[in-house]
DNA sequence: ATCCATTGGTTCAGAATTCAACTTCTACCG
DNA sequence: CGGTAGAAGTTGAATTCTGAACCAATGGAT
């Protein structure tokens, strides 16, 4: 399947790449409306839950801030309003690094620990309900297979210029 | 491949279903990214991007308010706001619709059309290098094969409750 | 030791987004 | 007809996000 040409050069989508293209941009964003609506009861935005998962996974529960940010793919200012939001609702809490005193972690609460192990059982659920169980273990692996080489591609990119 | 069961009856993601499903999430995020950054040269958004390529696919470039809305996914009310951005940047007009007194068009002006030409070009070459030329064709295949229920599901929730 | 370029993080102002009124008009029911 | 539920859009206030400017500490060079 060559590319189309037309007299500027522009290489335009073939009907199949236009439609793999859109499909793959609603998915993401249905999925990602569908996800946060379904957080929401518990008082949680995906941001939300994406930074308790990071903590609970990591060693004593916390997270360097600009490590936490790289991890969540956001950018510093963000993840610093959002850590302050977070502190306030007291699921985190913030704490001086020794070894570098510009430094801090974001921590995990108690609270924070248990709003996740409530959470989280509901959250997976949904994410089985609106998309991990509507694709057959080939399709997902598959997915998993050609989406690497692109993810990796964007987070060469990302720093660059 | 049988999903893990635990005591309280959540079934957690095996690794496959993990992998696949985070790196969906980063492929999205890392994407629209990207194309944003692609996009800022010619002082458009994403957003300012998807109006305009819909308008212009539309008979008399033009869409009611409602139908945009809903073809962009967005909240009416975000959408009043964007276009009035849009507007003032001289993108678009809005225009009263004579058979339906409440209703109003969002149309696309000369300028936005000129616009939408000169920048198409260069988003359809970001999208190639950062998405479509990363796949092959059979990969893409597959991914609008699997996508495409996913999409209707989300699609048919989204009204709902 | 003293610079100074970098890193880690916050803050502030401006822009975008959300959410809940609110206005106007339509359509339908009795 | 008259009344009213619902649709189409807008508005404004509160929240979140972005980007640049900023401060403080670090880690090498010299």
């Amino acid at each position: 399947m060559i590319p189309m040409e037309t007299e500027n050069g522009t290489r335009w989508l073939s009907d199949e790449e236009q439609g793999a293209w859109r499909i793959h941009l609603d998915v993401s964003r249905l999925l990602t409306y569908q996800l946060e609506r379904d957080l929401q009861p518990f008082g949680l935005t995906m941001n939300d839950y994406e930074i308790l998962v990071n903590l609970s996974e990591s060693e004593g529960h916390r997270m360097r801030m600009s490590d936490l940010a790289a991890a969540t793919l956001q950018s510093k200012s963000r993840l610093s309003h959002q850590i302050t939001r977070m502190e306030n609702a007291g699921l985190v809490r913030r704490e001086h690094c020794e070894s570098d005193r510009r430094g801090l972690f974001a921590c995990l609460t108690e609270d924070g620990w248990e709003t996740m192990r409530k959470v989280a059982p509901h959250h997976v659920e949904s994410v089985r309900k609106h998309f991990i169980d509507l694709l057959s273990p080939e399709a997902l692996d598959a997915l998993h297979t050609s989406l690497t080489p692109i993810a990796e591609h964007l987070r060469a990119q990302r720093g660059r210029v």
